[in-house]
DNA sequence: GTTTCTGCAAAGGTTTTGCAACAAA
DNA sequence: TTTGTTGCAAAACCTTTGCAGAAAC
């Protein structure tokens, strides 16, 4: 695990009187021992492979402290569960296109959309922070035949 | 009801080659008799009020009926529940802004972000379509005293 | 008349929780 | 030793579905 995540974790664990457990750990390193987003259940894979015996009730307590620690985020993909997603933590600005059609995700970082997303946040009397946009879109084989190599 | 919605309504059924019956129509009146978003329950309630006898089973089946055919969308507020939207028939371009510590939401238009918009999803090899832009933010009561009254 | 729709009750799937044993600090 | 954590099984929750009777076309 990268040293600057794991300082962050302890550092959210001790501020909360939390502890440190070989559970978690292993949940943890599983979360972010990838970059793709993925549901409480395919993290619950990732981590049973790492320790078969991981527990699901575990798990979502412990998916519900790294959602609470800011490590870990909650993103809409439009699927029937939450996703997660790891890589706020080295990208903190990215944000999100979403294929409404094959629900293939996109990660993009765009300067410009964060002044004009700052300037309309401020103009409806708001305060920006934590900017997560999202744009839909139908991907370019969709769009061309109809459907889509990739649609689940 | 509004006569457009109404008959756009009559096009899908047709279409589909589905009926039009008294309990579809009072779920589709509560539904857009207001401009609030609502949950499941929360319409359930409103079609209640309407028709007490209104069962949840053709709710469900209604609500995923309007979201087929365009009238409704699911929009994502950060709640538990799936939230509906009925504003896209009068404004189909829309846009939401979501404060985080309350759960307020704002709709919003603006003709630079949708152009800005269809820059970046081109850019990434998507064409624009259904766009929905969200933008999270922190509302100036939660920036300067901590906490928000709006809070649930 | 044929096909779709409704409503009930049951099932399905995900997430949370009470509790007793266990482990970290 | 104190307090937080785990894991099981059960519960809670929202949503979907099978089926028989009812209604639309």
């Amino acid at each position: 695990m990268e040293a600057a995540l794991n300082e962050k974790i302890d550092a959210f664990l001790h501020l909360k009187g939390l502890r440190r457990t070989a559970q978690r750990d292993v949940i943890i390193e599983a979360a972010f021992g990838t970059k793709e987003h993925f549901t409480a259940d395919e993290l619950w894979e990732m981590a049973k492979s790492i320790d078969p015996a991981t527990s699901r009730a575990t798990l979502y307590r412990t998916l519900n402290l790294l959602v609470e620690s800011g490590l870990l985020r909650e993103i809409d993909l439009g699927r029937d569960q939450t996703c997660y997603d790891p890589n706020f933590v080295e990208h903190p600005h990215h944000n999100h296109l979403i294929c409404l059609n094959c629900r293939r995700v996109v990660e993009f970082e765009d300067p410009h959309l964060e002044v004009l997303g700052d300037c309309i946040t401020r103009r409806l009397g708001f305060i920006p922070s934590t900017k997560g946009v999202r744009i839909e879109a139908d991907c370019e084989e969709f769009r061309t035949t109809g459907t889509c190599s990739r649609r689940e």
